[in-house]
DNA sequence: AGCTAACAGTTGAATTTGTAACTAACAAGG
DNA sequence: CCTTGTTAGTTACAAATTCAACTGTTAGCT
């Protein structure tokens, strides 16, 4: 007997890594075409800029371990950032291989705009799933995101 | 009162779209080290297998709708597929626009342990849930994944 | 002090992706 | 037929990402 080519045992949406794929390439489009258009940031830039607006003070080390983000993106992210005036870098005077980044003002104020549209993104995209499905949802990809 | 850097009422997990690609790469890594190990291949192209394993004959158009990728990248993986004897390319005589795309032999081999790779894989990422949990998830994330 | 290894961050070259313009083929109306 | 528009798929070029090698700095050992 011949084996078909088909499969109907098995759909893509079965597997886990392609269906989390898709939901994040969908669901963070909108959001692009917001920090792309009102700021013309990449991915990485406006990541960089919410870990300093949330967390505060980091190095680009700190920032790249906690976004599991390679350290050449961060490196380049933070140049462009600083090209355009939304944070400042400051040597460690004890240990100069150290560099910290803030916000400056104009930074601050690009976190605060685009963190309310996340905010309401996030809250229109949720507002589909009762409260239990949402918090259930936000456990599990976390467990997932975490590597263990 | 001048206002702080920091911002403590929002967390980056909290942001949906952030959170599902961290999930999303996190639990893809292992699973890409595996395709591009064996096969030497790029994301796009182990999708582009995949579909032509479960669905059989394809066009390019075809796939690139229901996996939603661009069609240049459609384009590229399956002159990759193509180079590597994976698949064949048939022109419709009717129509000559569309092309049809079909695994060969080797292109079969390969899904096949792909795809047995990524079904041991997805049970061991679910198998830290309960059934219920894992049917939910998926189903959200389905939801998620469909724009709607 | 002097040597080696480790570390934070940067850079350059090769690969991959995105955008827009393109080719080839067909469709539909005049 | 013959324009005009649309479609499937490709290509060229610019932009972004990856990988490896690099600089400058500190730590640790002898």
């Amino acid at each position: 007997m011949m084996r078909d080519t088909t499969d109907d045992t098995f759909d893509l949406s079965d597997f886990l890594p392609y269906l989390l794929n898709q939901a994040a390439e969908a669901s963070g489009q909108e959001f692009q075409t917001i920090y792309k258009g009102r700021y013309g940031m990449l991915r990485t830039e406006w990541r960089v800029l919410f870990h300093l607006g949330i967390y505060g003070r980091l190095t680009a080390k700190e920032i790249g371990e906690r976004a599991a983000i390679h350290k050449t993106k961060v490196s380049r992210a933070v140049q462009k950032l600083a090209a355009r005036r939304f944070i400042t870098r400051e040597r460690d005077a004890g240990d100069r291989r150290y560099e910290y980044l803030e916000l400056t003002t104009a930074g601050r104020a690009a976190y605060r705009d685009l963190h309310e549209v996340a905010r309401q993104y996030d809250e229109r995209l949720t507002a589909r799933f009762s409260e239990e499905e949402t918090q259930l949802l936000r456990d599990m990809l976390k467990r997932l995101a975490s590597r263990r």
